[in-house]
RNA sequence: GGAAGGGUGGCUGAGUGGUUGAAGGCACCUGACUCGAAAUCAGGCCUAGGAGCAAUCCUAGCGUGGGUUCAAAUCCCACCCCUUCCGCCA
């Protein structure tokens, strides 16, 4: 969340950076400026009477303890009253405090002064490509007839089992995805310096707001329940990324600034209600309910989240470069970017079988927006406690990076080329077409 | 799920309802002593919110949330977590 000081400062510049992002939530600043002026008026007056009570108690301690119990015994009437006083200011507080935070969590997080002002994904700069389109002397086909001629993925019995939006993978295609990851996660530890953790799928609901993915988008995950117990139910989500958990492991804490900049990677499966998304793009493996994910995260001191975003951005970049497949690096625009990020890199695969790009990775710097959602601090050296930066980027999605590997790798005999880097992995160096 | 025990500052560990934000110790920081270090001595050393230009002051916090009281770490209630044992279980 944004920092209540700054809201209150530098009201005008909070609401112009909020505009920019054409979500219009620079109505709600006002609202909130309002309740926290009442919350403050009835604050330093509770404050000032429970000063008044303390120093009153403290004499009638005394009092007592030199047995002068009718003087005691004024004095107690006399905060009496200051009591019932207090407790009625106290839910002034309390009710101002919650109704402004409420609102603050709302709040989208404010975009860097270098993104650039725009309004959907047209307006999306793109910053770089990497190799080009191939040409094929066949028409490609699309990773759907892949998977159902090399038997891949059943799509229709991970209906029968699941519904829609669920994939059965199968034979050779299991074993790819697990080498993908194998694959992802070597490459992270030992080539970039990313320590590995294998977190819970489910966490509690702070967590989710702790990352902005609450409040406001509670409608897009699911909730989960033991048995029939509805007790139970929204106690625990499924994670929709494995940045949930890992941005939180270390809320509510002080770190060192010598354990500055932490590094994770992790691999999980990411859930995904995409409620409101059915018909759009659904065909096969590009939007699913479950797909799986190795997610960078990190956690920096302020004055390195961004070449640390530059340097997250390579690393993920470096997976496509080995997997010899043509992608492009674009930046989100005001109107485009996610609810927690100041600025987002997205890194877009090709897929000649659906010719388009498509998104298999999303590189964050979300500064300080989480950190204040979490509570996690650092202190400096000097003593002071500071936010520190917290950083997420997909390294990558896994269901899209299969899409365009076996698009792109397809040959004309139908089997599927398997790049060099990944050969060890998956113990083979290609995916023979069956007859 | 059942039984018992336990949750106090970075750690350890006291705490009869009333100068206890919290003794003592350890760790850490600053200064003194020293050529330097160790030892010793003096001081400092949690977090959040609010007022103030500032120095500083005030409020809150002893697992969490309620309650009793003029006053709660201390009494009462509920919940959470941890440890051990039992049950169940991949």
């Amino acid at each position: 969340m944004l920092d209540i000081k700054m809201i209150r400062d530098q009201t005008d510049l909070v609401k112009n950076r909020l505009a920019s992002r054409h979500a219009g939530d620079e109505a709600k600043i006002d609202e909130i400026l309002a309740l926290d002026d009442q919350r403050r008026t009835a604050l330093t007056e509770v404050e000032q009477l429970k000063a008044t009570r303390n120093k009153v108690s403290k004499e009638i301690g005394a009092l007592m303890g030199q047995k002068k119990i009718a003087e005691a015994d004024a004095k107690k009437a006399e905060t009496k009253q200051i009591g019932d006083r207090i407790s009625e200011l106290d839910k002034t507080v309390e009710s101002t405090e919650s109704a402004r935070n409420s609102k603050m969590l709302e709040i989208p997080n404010l975009p860097n002064e270098k993104v650039k002002i725009g309004k959907t994904a047209e307006d999306n700069p793109e910053i770089r490509v990497h190799g080009n389109k191939l040409d094929y002397s066949f028409k490609p086909k699309t990773h759907v007839e892949l998977c159902e001629k090399l038997k891949l993925i059943d799509f229709a019995r991970a209906a029968k089992i699941s519904g829609s939006g669920y994939l059965l993978y199968t034979g050779w295609g299991a074993r790819l995805e697990r080498a993908l990851i194998q694959f992802l996660l070597d490459l992270h530890t030992t080539e970039h310096g990313y320590t590995e953790v294998s977190p819970p799928f489910m966490v509690k609901a702070e967590c989710m707001e702790g990352v902005g993915q609450f409040p406001k988008f509670k409608d897009q995950y699911y909730g989960i329940a033991v048995g029939d117990d509805t007790k139970e139910l929204g106690k625990l989500y499924l994670i929709p990324t494995a940045e949930t958990p890992v941005a939180n492991i270390h809320r509510e804490e002080i770190l060192k600034e010598s354990e500055l900049p932490i590094y994770y990677c992790a691999y999980t499966p990411c859930f995904r209600g995409e409620a409101g998304a059915a018909g759009v793009g659904t065909r096969g493996m590009i939007r699913v309910h479950q797909f799986d994910k190795v997610e960078l995260i990190k956690i920096t001191k302020p004055e390195h989240g961004y070449e640390e975003l530059e340097k997250l951005v390579t690393n993920a970049e470096k997976v496509l470069q080995l997997l010899g497949l043509h992608y492009r690096v674009i930046q989100l625009c005001t109107g485009d970017m996610g609810f927690a990020s100041a600025l987002t890199y997205d890194i877009e695969v090709w897929s000649p079988g659906q010719d388009q790009y498509l998104e298999v990775s999303s590189c964050s710097n979300c500064e300080d927006f989480q950190s204040r959602r979490m509570s996690l601090r650092y202190k400096t050296e000097a003593g002071e406690n500071k936010f520190p930066h917290i950083l997420n980027g997909s390294g990558t999605a896994l269901a899209r990076l299969f899409v365009s590997l076996i698009e792109t790798h397809q040959q004309p005999d139908g089997s599927i080329n398997i790049p060099a880097a990944l050969q060890p992995y998956l113990k083979a160096d290609k995916i023979p077409c069956p007859a």
